[in-house]
DNA sequence: GGCACTTTCCTAAGAGGTTTAGGATATAAC
DNA sequence: GTTATATCCTAAACCTCTTAGGAAAGTGCC
């Protein structure tokens, strides 16, 4: 019986490939086996159980997510800096939509507390430097925008969209254009 | 052998409250068939599939959450009926966990068209009559009302804000005065 | 090259979940 | 009371996830 030559790490990539082709609810140790060649006991070897395998695929994208964010924010600020976070976060989520929907797996404290969740806290809060906000506002800046745009792209990849004109992308761009303005006179601020 | 008194209606109900006990996936036909004392098997009698069930359950909670919403933003509006309609929906989350995650079960086209959603949609554009934004920025702005609730509600119910300061509370309120400004002064609108 | 050791993948099997088919009976209708 | 219907049952097929233990491929050392 020749190996397939398994690894952890493969089996992460393929199941992150797998829950963008299939969904990541779809993505089960099962299907991943199939696509392998190899019987499903033989993942346990790799990995601990079905939760380890998505709490890994949740890992990378939450990795994937923030090192492309960390590259289109660098050297920006303000309106720019915005809307280069929100457009990496908009246009990952619609590629990878299994990925994007691993990021919302339940990770407990810990493993999130290590994961890249923090980097994305930090970047978001990086982006309203441009704006300087005093605290608490700022925080709640930061939760503002964090709900926006898993809120909008979550809904836009529910579906919540597609029957209503207009295209999804103009209303992206204007409510950008208007967060910023929010930002720029954020009621209380100083 | 006793009959139980099954019904349709009972066990979209029963599931409801099961999903909002042990969370929306969790809530299997298989486990409502033990609530009942009741074989999994004779479930099918009243619900075709586990699908169908989930289905039914998603477009009860979009009921009630409209029917809530709707008693909410009656005789009010401008930042008031922002305030309450924005408050029922995050309570109605807080209040049913299960209920709210089955609200992003997704629903094939017909299903969601007939659907409570569309009540939403429309009791949402109500809200900004008091802000009278022309179109297309009225629907804009309709989206970002709807990305804003979900996805605070959703980072707030995935533990998103639980470990940091300050309350979830002070945040909402701070979002909506903060919505409220923003719709008042949106960008482009005359 | 031969040997021991480790790792990989296997078969086997149990526990649960979903679903279909067909049967017994409690309830309702006449 | 008899008939008909709907309810709930048993039985069974087919999933998935997971554990346990075995065979053989690969690795390292002499």
């Amino acid at each position: 019986m020749a190996r397939v030559g398994l690894t952890t790490e493969r089996l992460v990539r393929a199941g992150a490939e797998l829950a963008d082709e299939i969904g990541f609810e779809q993505a089960t140790p099962a299907e991943l086996a199939r696509r392998f060649g190899v019987r499903t006991a033989s993942l346990y070897s790799h990995v601990s159980s079905a939760h380890e395998l998505r709490t890994r695929i949740a890992l990378l994208a939450l990795e994937e997510l923030a090192d492309q964010v960390a590259a289109a924010i660098a050297g920006r600020a303000g309106k720019d800096a915005l809307i280069a976070f929100a457009n990496v976060y908009r246009d990952y989520a619609l590629a990878h939509p299994g990925r994007f929907a691993a990021t919302k797996y339940p990770l407990d404290p810990e493993t999130a507390a290590a994961s890249a969740g923090v980097r994305h806290a930090r970047m978001t809060r990086a982006i309203l430097r441009g704006y300087d906000l005093p605290e608490p506002q700022q925080t709640h800046a930061v939760r503002l925008l964090g709900s926006v745009f898993s809120g909008y792209v979550g809904l836009e990849a529910a579906g919540g969209f597609s029957h209503s004109a207009p295209d999804p992308q103009e209303s992206w761009t204007e409510i950008l254009g208007a967060l910023d303005a929010l930002l720029r006179t954020w009621p209380g601020a100083s």
